[in-house]
DNA sequence: GCAAAAGTGTTGTCCTTACACCCATGC
DNA sequence: GCATGGGTGTAAGGACAACACTTTTGC
């Protein structure tokens, strides 16, 4: 039988947990996926690599307070932000217990020429990161390994390329991103035969050797066009 | 500068705040989709129905919370479990700041007869629930999108019937969770294309009609032919 | 004129879809 | 024998994969 209890007398009973959250912010540059990443300021770390991270505020959303870390650390406004995945092993944190519930975000490294630089916060290339404090490594990883999914499934690659940019630079992100060559071709008949990508009429410039055509995502178009069933398949 | 900070003396100054999980347990039983729920203890939501929670200990890992709700509420061990998102709207709590994440888990309703009634514990079909309590109603939501997502991609509407099944049971999974008609000739040669099921040279018993082969899921077979690139497509 | 990347089409294969008839069982 | 769902094949269309040559620019 229900015992009517009282809410705020249950929740006094419970335990509580310092929060976190982190944002790995990828950006995309030199052929290259980097992630922002500043050094610990903890004597235990001496100066390993972290995700931009603080502590959640008493009453703060959690989307919130992955906002105000991004915009606290780099003084920029998120272009993307989504929830990945809450890390809640109870020694990940040297401090003691503390849960992290990690963002991902991603964003055009040269439209957000970084100003901050606290901590050193400086891009660095995902694949050639070798030692993270906490268990920042594993995390970052699993954020790749969603970020991996996320652009087969969604319009985001966009965000890491300047409004106007040609196919091979599409190309470079999912060939970066993926870890693996594709046919110009196919990949160009594929975006051509979508509909999202609106020619410019304008051309790359200052390259050595015959330049592409510009394009700008279409995001109406993919609003109106974008698939809700995608099929059994695994 | 990094200031050689103390992990301890820092995470001393963290606001904590009262964590719980919340398990979305999905059956499946007569072509219905259903969840496993209870009534409320408290006394602002008289008898309103929600999903089985509780806090976490001071030291415990969230998947190992959510595992123990499971057991403590039903008395079993999990079939499958994962986590789905981290809720935190301030108010979302009569009690006060709680932040919740939410596990999912699949489960077979003929192999799990209930024992434990504490609270009114039943299963509910899952497009007749009327009203919970706190945000429990989105959030079944977002486990609801977050289902038929999964079945498209892994083979987990397994886990929702018998180890031996018809096709017909398997194709009842996917129409009730995906909310649409598939036709039978094409979803039993997608199935059998596969590869994934064996024939067990069993048939259905005591059905008003022709009856029907038994399969059951090859796992190991899955496990060896599963793709890992799926292909762009938005 | 040379290097470097842009731009472009066709063909074969495979997957998906649409669709209709006979069969085995319980009653 | 009738109602109910099981079991099966084929043809057309669409998506994807493989593949080579010409064009434009900077130097």
């Amino acid at each position: 039988m229900p015992e009517n209890k009282d809410a705020r007398a249950l929740v006094s009973t419970y335990p509580t947990v310092p929060l976190t959250v982190d944002c790995v912010i990828f950006g995309f540059d030199e052929n290259s996926l980097k992630v922002l990443l500043i050094k610990s300021d903890l004597a235990q770390f001496h100066g390993k690599l972290t995700l931009l991270g603080d502590n959640v505020h008493t009453h703060e959303h959690l989307d919130t307070a992955a906002n105000r870390v991004l915009k606290e650390r780099t003084g920029m406004n998120d272009v993307f932000l989504e929830q990945v995945h809450t890390f809640s092993k109870p020694d990940r944190h040297p401090g003691g217990r503390v849960v992290t519930t990690v963002y991902a975000s991603l964003l055009n490294i040269k439209h957000h020429e970084l100003i901050i630089h606290d901590n050193e916060l400086k891009w660095h290339v995902v694949n050639q990161i070798s030692e993270m404090a906490f268990d920042h490594q594993p995390i970052l990883e699993v954020c790749t390994k969603w970020l991996q999914k996320k652009i087969q499934e969604q319009p985001i690659a966009f965000n890491l390329l300047p409004v106007k940019f040609s196919l091979r630079q599409l190309q470079n992100v999912y060939e970066a991103i993926l870890d693996i060559k594709l046919d110009r071709r196919n990949f160009r008949k594929k975006f051509a035969s979508m509909g999202f990508l609106n020619d410019t009429h304008e051309m790359e410039t200052h390259v050595t050797h015959r330049p592409g055509k510009l394009y700008t995502f279409d995001f109406d178009q993919y609003q109106q066009k974008k698939k809700h069933f995608i099929g059994i398949d695994f």
